[in-house]
DNA sequence: CCATATGTAAAACGAACGTTTTACACTGCA
DNA sequence: TGCAGTGTAAAACGTTCGTTTTACATATGG
């Protein structure tokens, strides 16, 4: 395991934990077992970091909803947050903790918002078996992203609720 | 309008726009136009200062929630965010800020959660004109708090994608 | 007209911030 | 044997943090 590859993780479970801004570089060096030094020629610097750690997360979550319908997404969902936990979305998280002031992260957060939101077009496109559905997406959309900060406070039994709402959409839809 | 009331309007708007941990006090007794002096006498603590904050926004966003169906209270979050932008929970925001390691916050937060989430509970009863249905109103509550989240980067228009969304389910339940 | 309260302006506190530098140890290849 | 390359440990950089303090101005009420 090469160090970007520690770094990167370890730095992600600090700032999905603690937040990007509370985060300091000494827990981070501590974290990742390194000295400033390394960590500095390595990452460039704490935004870019930030960066990398998004755009990895964004490649493994986009992996993990690699499915062909709108039930398997929400079952998608349930999987990560058992796994992960639930503490909201990082991305809009630190993106509004920056304010969106830091460019690199601003532009990662936006890539991944991007390409989720085509994701979720494309499984209900698949889901209904034709061109798609923009409304229907965008409701599923609304609907992962409010299980997704619901869980936090409400536990991931809300996803659950969220998946039979969904459920009924499309079933609405197909017809 | 007396200094309280000045620092906690500007405070909520600073600290709404820049996150917490990223709001300096100088920029908050700039925004308020007053010595840190009389800033400290009146607010105890930046932590202290956060949960009057969250106090004071509770109360205002429950307001703006006193309704009697889900329809309106869909168009009631279509009028906060033209009035307030879409920046997300505050509430959730400032929690995941601090980890949770701030008493006062986290206990506001809690509150704040508590209340909106009976308030919805209280909303779904009065449309069904029945008990309620804990089912619908945790789905009715995931959409809420899925278009406050979308709509940071989706846009306002994603409220209308959950009203309907909602309509269906509750029409569904209703029967 | 003095006393008290309440405010401002600004300096200062120690601590922590992100980042860089210094000094030194270990590796692998000529 | 020697020389890069890459790492660590730790001090130091200047800045900013949240908070307190000092010194001084202003208004109100007996």
């Amino acid at each position: 395991m090469d160090r970007m590859t520690r770094l990167a993780d370890t730095a992600e479970q600090v700032f999905d934990r603690h937040g990007y801004t509370a985060s300091g570089m000494d827990r981070l060096t501590e974290a990742a077992g390194m000295s400033s030094r390394t960590l500095y020629k390595h990452a460039g610097s704490k935004a870019q970091l930030m960066a990398t750690v998004l755009a990895r997360r964004d490649r493994r979550f986009l992996q993990q909803l690699e499915v062909q319908s709108v039930d398997a997404l929400f079952a998608a969902l349930e999987d990560w947050i058992e796994a992960e936990g639930a503490r909201g979305c990082l991305f809009l998280r630190t993106r509004a903790e920056t304010g969106g002031d830091t460019p690199e992260i601003a532009e990662a957060v936006a890539a991944h918002k991007a390409a989720f939101q085509k994701r979720i077009a494309g499984i209900v496109a698949a889901d209904l078996g034709n061109g798609g559905d923009p409304v229907l997406a965008e409701q599923v959309l609304v609907l992962f992203e409010g299980a997704t900060h619901a869980a936090v406070y409400r536990g991931a039994e809300v996803v659950t609720a969220a998946r039979t709402a969904a459920a009924v959409l499309v079933d609405r839809a197909r017809s």
